[in-house]
DNA sequence: CCGGTCACCTGAGTGC
DNA sequence: TGCACTCAGGTGACCG
């Protein structure tokens, strides 16, 4: 589900309902959704005050007091629903509760996943600077210059699409705003990222600026399922590519075009994207 | 070493 | 209606 401005939007919007909460109480409803075992998971955790909440590529990071942490990838169904603490009855698809406290106010955080890809990892002081290193992820999509942009694709090997799916090359691009950018940059998903010329990065660099900025702006894309916890956003109202095939391009109305790169659905116009 | 494929899950949509 | 089948925003393991 999420990408870049998905996960951005969920960070703030979170961070805009927990921030000086303190994590009371941890329930694990389905072990596999946690990558540690769930009673280290929760004794990590419990007591903590949350001091931050952001984004790492498409990582939900938790700055948690006394250098603890909580990080979470959604994959593809990934989200947060704040509802009652669960008595027996828990809300449909949620793995895992955190009950807040804030004062004398409590509310419960949810982390729900219909298909169950997603994990949920804590760590203790000094253990997150080595799973990061373990990550390798590259700059981050949005916060790159386009001086990195140069750098970290001409120096890659594969095709474009490919490549900026890699989240060692530029962390934060999925699917859909690579499909989108690489459209607006009239650039082919199928060129080997290393003939770009330094002119077309820019381009790209620019263009992708802008997509991510207006979709964080429209609280990302909702194309299925997705929801932020203030719910829906409206950015799949100016997709022009993703989910588009079939339908005619428009800049030049030749019928856009969909195949397979990287195991990954791909829709492009072929005569716009050089 | 590398790209391609599958596995991890569930639900929605489609076609018969 | 129902069933079989395909596809989905991601990533990591495995294979040739």
């Amino acid at each position: 589900m999420p990408e870049l401005p998905e996960a951005e939007t969920m960070a703030r919007e979170l961070a805009a309902k927990t921030l000086g909460w303190k994590i009371a109480e941890v329930l694990v409803n389905f072990a596999p959704i946690v990558a540690s075992d769930w009673q280290s998971f929760t004794d990590l955790l419990t007591g903590r005050e949350i001091e931050l909440v952001k984004r790492i590529g498409k990582w939900i990071h938790f700055v948690l007091t006394q250098d603890h942490h909580l990080l979470i990838h959604l994959k593809m169904t990934g989200q947060f629903h704040f509802d009652a603490w669960p008595s027996s009855e828990w809300p449909s698809h949620c793995h895992a509760a955190f009950r807040l406290t804030h004062q004398s106010q409590e509310q419960t955080l949810f982390y729900k996943d219909t298909r169950k890809f997603g994990r949920l990892r804590a760590f203790g002081p000094g253990q997150l600077e080595i799973f990061l290193n373990h990550l390798n992820l590259g700059p981050d999509a949005l916060l790159a210059s386009a001086k990195d942009y140069h750098e970290r694709l001409v120096n890659t090997k594969g095709k474009l699409k490919a490549v900026l799916l890699d989240q060692t090359v530029l962390a934060g691009f999925g699917n859909i705003y690579a499909d989108e950018s690489l459209f607006a940059a009239k650039l082919s998903p199928l060129r080997e990222a290393k003939t770009l010329t330094l002119e077309e990065v820019k381009n790209l660099h620019g263009q992708a600026q802008r997509i991510l900025k207006k979709a964080i702006d429209c609280r990302g894309s909702t194309v299925s399922s997705y929801q932020a916890p203030e719910g829906a956003g409206s950015y799949q109202d100016h997709h022009k590519a993703y989910g588009k095939a079939g339908q005619p391009c428009p800049h030049c109305g030749q019928v856009l075009v969909k195949t397979v790169v990287a195991g990954r659905s791909t829709v492009f116009c072929p005569k716009c994207q050089k």
